[in-house]
Parts: structure tokens; sequence; C-alpha cells
DNA sequence: CTCTATCCTTAGAACTTCTAGGTATACTAC
DNA sequence: GTAGTATACCTAGAAGTTCTAAGGATAGAG
């Protein structure tokens, strides 16, 4: 469990991400561990899907980046949203929310 | 609308075809308007997407088919779930309602 | 000083969906 | 009768995202 099924994952994950980076900047890193507390451990997001993300989003202007140091002193890339990336965030909250009503009407339907 | 964010189908398109097919045998054109019409047209699969994916579902042993005839009088393969069909269906249930649940914990988190 | 946890990077595989073309037939309207 | 539309299926290839699996480096705990 959490690691199966995950394929799901796909098309969620920048949104996931854009998500948590709205409650300030973070790391990747960070993230992925708040995306996976935030869940009770079903969301697990691994390091080779989480870079790459990160870097296509800011190829797109979406979040970013800027070298820091974390609480423990270790140095890392803080990403930030950009205004562009509200936007993006606010697109595939509504179209998430449409999405999974969707799906919703096709399980429930008699 | 309807045709943008749905990247999101990925990893869900096997669960809606499973999840009409409970209902009944059907073939794969009306398998896509079914899904259209109960979604309110938010989803749309394509004819590409959804032959392939009855193939890969056939392959698995998740549904099988029968070729048959139309209301109205055309020639059409029919598929029908299978005891693993109907196991693979309430697997992918609750993944989706466990994801979906978990996606729904980070958008609203503080 | 060894071990674990933190943090980043990247190449390539795997997989699904879409695009875009094609075939064929039934029915409706003119 | 014939043009157009909706039905119904097929498939090759492109596009895109995520995962696997590797590697490197440092801080702190024991």
């Amino acid at each position: 469990m959490g690691k199966r099924g995950m394929d799901l994952l796909r098309g969620t994950l920048d949104l996931l991400v854009l998500r948590v980076l709205r409650s300030g900047p973070s790391h990747g890193y960070a993230i992925a561990k708040a995306i996976h507390a935030t869940t009770d451990e079903v969301l697990n997001v691994e390091e080779g899907s989480m870079y790459p993300a990160l870097y296509r989003m800011e190829k797109r202007g979406w979040i970013a980046a800027d070298w820091g140091v974390t609480d423990t002193k270790r140095r890392a890339k803080f990403y930030q949203l950009t205004t562009e990336g509200r936007a993006q965030l606010d697109a595939e909250s509504s179209s998430w929310n449409e999405f999974s009503t969707a799906v919703g009407k096709v399980l429930e339907s008699s």
C-alpha cells in the first residue's frame, strides 16, 4: 500500500506540489515529505518524480528557485510560487474538482 | 473544457470502463458515450484511447469479448466483466477512493 | 567513526493516452 | 439515388509523466 495504484498520481503531481508551495517556499525533499505526511502515508512521491517535476514547473514559469539553507543547516533549493504558478494552481484545482466529481458520478451510477 | 486536463484520466480509464461494464455487457463506442453522458460531457474518451484500453484489459483477463449486433443493427464487439475483472474493479475503486481522499487532504490543508 | 537521514541529480525504462489517419455500414434528407 | 451524418472498429506513432536505479555529498547521532 502506498506503493501501488500510484499511476493515479499522473497528472496530479503538479497540483499537489503547487498546493504545498502555496503555504510558503519549500524544497523538493520537504515537499515530498509534506505530501506523504498530509496524506497519512498514502501518497509517496519518489525523488525521481519530484525533481524532474520541479524542473518542468520552473521551466514553465510556475515556480522560481533559490538556493538556501534548511533548518538542519543543509544546502537546498527553495522553490516558491510565481504569479503564473498561482493561476496554474487555481486552474488545476478546478480541473481536479471537476474531474473527481465526474469520476464519482460514474462510480455511483446505477 | 472537457478537452483539457484530460491527463488526469491517466490511471482512471480502466476503472471507468470496468465500472460501466458492471451494469452489463457493452461495446467500445457505447462505453465511451456512456462515460461522456454520465459525466455531463466532462469526460471524453477518445476512440484511440478506448480500443487499446479494451485490448489491454482483455489480455489481462479482466473482460471478455463477443461479436454481436447492436440495437441499430450494427456489428460490434461486446465486452463483459470476468470474475477477475470484478475483483479488479473492486480494487481500483478502493484505490481511487483512497487516492482522491488523499488529494483532498492536500488541497484542504492549511 | 560509522551509520542514518537529508538533499540533489540524471539516464533510461515503462506505460498510457492522444493524434490522426483509415475502413465499413445504416439511416436520413434531399 | 446519393450525399451526409452517426455508428462502430482498427492502428501506428507521438507525446508526456512517473518510476527505477544509480550516484554524490554532508550533518548529526550513537
